[in-house]
DNA sequence: AGAAGGCCTTCACAAAAGTTAAGGATGTAC
DNA sequence: GTACATCCTTAACTTTTGTGAAGGCCTTCT
């Protein structure tokens, strides 16, 4: 079974047995939220809304089928299989080794660039409709402290957050302050597809 | 262009503006260390040796014939995909929500299961031919809180790491003080493959 | 209107991790 | 054997992040 988010945000996450909680992954209108479903028996992880969501699902015979026909689905998937693990490299080098504001940043960054993929960001911001306590599970950080570093950013005048609308005033210098290097993003189609 | 670790250890990393180095995955031997050597196009992270290393290289297109020749290649290569995929969603869940002691136990358990599948481990440890400053950068710690942390297990007696050989005293507890669950790590082989 | 719950915000304090620096051990090159 | 380099170890100190607790704002339900 595939699964393809339609609307809202989900996520892919692991639940410790000491309580906390890690996202791993976050899914958004447009994404795959398993890329895996091919292989269906080796989820480790839950998948779980983030808001209200609605998800296509389609047999996993049907995508066979659909992927041998025509090589534009099949190229579709690896495309798509990449990118999702260009961006769970990346989460990890956040948690590695940014600091709390500059994964907030970062994310912010990425999040631009992907809602902006399908339309649902404009130039100087999106909408952002997940709560903090989701962010610090994404980020590797405590509630408390994101909202901290929320503010400093605030307070840099890089960004706004009111309501659920974010708004980007400079985005350069997010990018740079963040550490975000755009360009793994937006790879070269490969004409050497298997 | 497919490469797969016949000696040494190596490991995929990434190199931030600001000098810091962050590993985002460590091959074993064993391990292919370009899954997705079918769309070379993509790399946007090093690959480094760290120990002298012995890699074989096969060209996409003999490996595109053995799947297809062979079932049981195509499957083997969707295998390591899967598992190298998990391994670097554990990782995540390690730097956003372990602990520096339990960082360092879970990766040793982690290796200990990877090692001992390819029988370069026995059951009370194996050969850790790493630096402590290649451990910091694969946890994501400074390499002189590894070190820390290091002492710190070896005084509660959970293992001892002299020269190259680290011996795991009590694994089980290891694991419990880790947050380790092996489970992920053996998932059924799927009979539903594309 | 009032009550309840979720989320955001802030504070004071505690714990974890980073930094800088120094010395010791070990191994290699000459 | 000596010099050099790399790695390990430890210490003192700083910075970052986590914790527990409280109050405020807002929405929803009754």
């Amino acid at each position: 079974m595939l699964s393809l988010v339609l609307d809202g945000w989900a996520c892919r996450y692991k639940l410790l047995a000491n309580g906390r909680r890690q996202i791993t992954a976050l899914f958004l209108p447009g994404d795959l939220c398993e890329p895996f479903g091919v292989m269906p028996h080796v989820v480790d992880q839950g998948l779980a809304a983030l808001t209200p969501a609605v998800v296509a699902s389609v047999p996993l015979g049907a995508v066979q089928d659909a992927a041998r026909r025509w090589p534009r689905i099949a190229e579709a998937l690896w495309w798509d299989l990449l990118v999702a693990a260009t961006l769970e490299r990346e989460h990890i080098v956040s948690l590695g080794r940014r600091s709390a504001s500059e994964r907030l940043g970062h994310l912010f960054c990425e999040l631009h660039v992907r809602l902006t993929m399908v339309g649902l960001a404009d130039e100087d911001g999106f909408d952002l409709p997940i709560t903090q306590s989701d962010l610090s599970d994404l980020l590797g950080l405590s509630a408390v402290h994101v909202n901290r570093s929320l503010q400093d950013l605030r307070q840099t005048g890089l960004l706004a957050l009111r309501g659920r609308r974010l708004t980007l005033y400079d985005i350069d210098r997010l990018r740079e302050l963040s550490l975000f290097e755009p360009a793994w993003f937006h790879p070269r189609r490969s004409d050497a597809l298997p």
